[in-house]
DNA sequence: ACCAGAACTTCCACTGAATGGAAGCGGATG
DNA sequence: CATCCGCTTCCATTCAGTGGAAGTTCTGGT
């Protein structure tokens, strides 16, 4: 009863006493590396890394030794830090991104030769679309995506292909949150949305014009694997244009099909 | 005194404490997921990772209830467990690993298009060439390189041209062990891989023929950073003629230039 | 050159989190 | 139905991890 026999705490604000396991506190240090949107990959002092951890400083010193001794985590001359090569390394070799990208990749760059434009292959993960591959030239346009970012599903064509062929209650969990507008031209409203995923379903095709990016649009179909289930997207963003290019949307599809063909899938109906 | 209270300890095999920390113990279930050579990824039941790792049972199941609570590991239907997600989405943000690629993809996908080769590109890791991008068409020659895999520098191309261009004292180490021979052409005596790097560095330039993989050959070069050291090779994989084709080696050639130009480097002489 | 301050590293007594043997569970196999 | 094998849960024991504090190194201001 009454408080816990503390030992000689000074009220303080809140010590709060970090029940966090060792293992939870080791993910901490890593997560405190997370790049937030398409900035360039983050380099942390010892100290940063404790404040973005929320650990004290001899705490994360010698956990951070632990995953620099392993590779996790590499120290630099200037005393800085980043993510180590045997996190690259581990990496890569996860069976989801692995088998989808060696199996994708011919066929994205078959699309990146005929069309010249950025090339995305990206899969549903929580409630973002996830970048698992990306191609563009020397010239290309400025984009945000990037090999593993995270963006939104409803501003995105991969992701509005990805949410056509998620479960319902995927979606509808989805759109119950508000949606963000980062330009004028971003369907946020739900039905508005719900009403583009029934068209896309119809045509295999999503078309985005400047919902994320100015001056960028893009093209996206679908990937199935041998069950008939979506499983990935793939789009090309090309600069605006008020004309619909009939040859690019088919260069799209065929490249998306290409991929599901290979992934085994054999189209049941059409 | 004398012996400490231990409870009841059969004498048995030497029990040989465990002094890991939980650190090494967290780190030794993820290495037991590193793919040997060019096999598959791999899934793994809580009991070999146990084996694998050198852990009790017990233990194993808590802590990779931690990767798996975190998304290191992924725990499939079947019970199965693999490398998860959050390791992909984090690895790819290894900043050597990312910058390189996103420079130099561009450039590996040119020589991809003028070629119609595996093109390679690896940069020098420990004792290893470990490879970063690999771009291969759809007919494509079987070979065990893929992403993330590490292959000895004497018998692969881009392996020789790093070793060529490293501090001598690496190639001192590298070349007292003993290397090992492949093929009937592997070149595995000291003097004469010496000889090799000599040439590679006055040619610029490394040509391989069957010392890796039966049928194939390949055509190496260096790329340089700002500073003008080599921090990296391109390759492309051929089928093996006995013609030394020129135009590949003039894209071979142009493509580890392009990159290099887009670190920054600036060809000092020459 | 000197000093102040910040950032990092090392130390160590205390303690509660991690450990792992053992028992319990569940589903595959014969 | 009995047996085996792999997984999960439990819990008393203890030793590894903790973090405050002191020591050290680096930085940059005057």
């Amino acid at each position: 009863m009454s408080g816990k026999p503390e030992p000689k705490r000074t009220d303080g604000p809140a010590p709060a006493v970090d029940d966090r396991s060792v293992a939870a506190r080791l993910f901490a240090i890593l997560d405190a590396f997370a790049a937030p949107a398409g900035a360039t990959s983050l380099t942390l002092t010892l100290t940063a890394i404790a404040q973005r951890a929320g650990l004290p400083l001899s705490t994360t010193h010698r956990l951070v030794a632990e995953w620099v001794g392993w590779g996790g985590l590499t120290k630099h001359d200037n005393g800085q830090y980043s993510l180590g090569m045997k996190l690259w390394e581990l990496g890569v070799q996860t069976p989801t991104a692995r088998n989808l990208r060696t199996i994708a990749l011919p066929y994205l760059e078959d699309l990146y030769e005929t069309t010249r434009e950025h090339v995305h292959l990206a899969i549903l993960d929580g409630r973002d679309a996830l970048y698992l591959e990306k191609l563009s030239g020397h010239h290309a346009v400025r984009l945000i995506s990037r090999v593993g970012a995270r963006l939104p599903l409803h501003s995105t064509g991969v992701g509005l292909v990805l949410l056509a062929y998620a479960p319902s209650d995927v979606v509808q969990q989805y759109l119950a949150t508000g949606l963000q507008r980062f330009l004028p031209r971003t369907v946020t409203e739900p039905d508005a949305v719900r009403k583009r995923l029934a068209e896309i379903r119809l045509l295999g095709l999503a078309r985005m014009s400047e919902e994320m990016t100015a001056g960028s649009s893009s093209i996206a179909a679908p990937i199935r694997d041998r069950t008939g289930q979506v499983v990935a997207a793939v789009s090309i963003v090309t600069r605006t244009t008020d004309i619909v290019d009939p040859e690019q949307e088919q260069a799209v599809r065929l490249a998306a099909q290409g991929v599901s063909r290979a992934l085994g899938y054999r189209r049941a109906q059409q």
